[in-house]
DNA sequence: TTGCTCCTCACGTCACGTGAGGTGGC
DNA sequence: TTGCTCCTCACGTCACGTGAGGTGGC
């Protein structure tokens, strides 16, 4: 089934970064570390925590922030996986239901915010330099124009 | 005339940065020190290092580049008034002033699909907020649903 | 003259990179 | 058994932050 335990060297290639980040956001919380192992013990990973850190690491690759916001940003994602355990137990009220989907939408909603303002920004960026290409062709295209032209 | 220069303190204002930064990027050599400055008196810029200063640090900040990275795409900007210095001597021919605007482009071309690029992947992170948010959405409205249905 | 901004060290910090030396699983 | 990947220190680095102590211009 798909239940098989990766290592820390084949999460860091499928997501694309270093066993040493892996490590490092380990150590100051922004993955858990697993509670039995031993010390000295190999890590291991599952397809959860192979889609959280590829979150984690999207998050601060796009919208360049620092771990500690990271962190903020990302508790929608921590608590997302306990949220979808306590979900699935029956016993659960619809108020409360309701609550979890509204505290889960509220992140989403932050989310979104930070993204979009960057998109403009490189919105914006993108403009400029259009601008400034066309602005350079156009000189081009005179130059070329008056190199042909009779005396 | 518009010949006021301004002290580090403005430039970090206009810019939204620190003198710190200002400095450092200075020591390595990513703004150029003025050269007959003597040792303890202020520095002093212009309104072209504002603007130079300024698209540093967007590309820095938009596109998430180490600062080597930076020197090398901003090149075509450090190179951008001496060009505009040379083209302003008269005797200049048409092939070198073309091959100075061919130069340029490819600057900006180069600049472009960084950007294109870091713009894509920030729209398939917002796409994929989207769908999230419209998967709660609906698991939101069929909780009320089913809240006020008969029994 | 009094502040305020500036100056130059220089040490601290964040987010890792990079060995050093050693143990563990196909 | 032999590699390969993993482990834990621990020091190095990049891009600044943050005082310490002092000088210079409205």
């Amino acid at each position: 089934m798909g239940a098989e335990r990766l290592r820390i060297g084949q999460v860091a290639e499928l997501t694309g970064t270093t066993t040493r980040t892996i490590r490092y956001y380990e150590e100051i919380g922004l993955l858990p570390s697993e509670g039995g192992r031993e010390r000295g013990a190999h890590r291991t990973y599952g397809a959860a925590d192979v889609e959280r850190l590829r979150e984690l690491l999207q998050m601060k690759d796009l919208l360049g922030v620092t771990l500690e916001e990271l962190r903020e940003l990302a508790t929608a994602e921590s608590s997302r996986s306990a949220l979808r355990r306590e979900w699935r137990t029956e016993e659960l009220s619809d108020a409360r239901r309701a609550a979890i989907l509204e505290q889960a939408l509220g992140h989403i909603a932050d989310q979104l915010v930070v993204v979009r303002n960057r998109r403009a920004e490189l919105e914006r960026f993108e403009t400029e330099l259009v601008a400034r290409r066309r602005k350079l062709r156009r000189m081009a295209r005179e130059l070329a124009g008056s190199e042909g032209a009779p005396a």
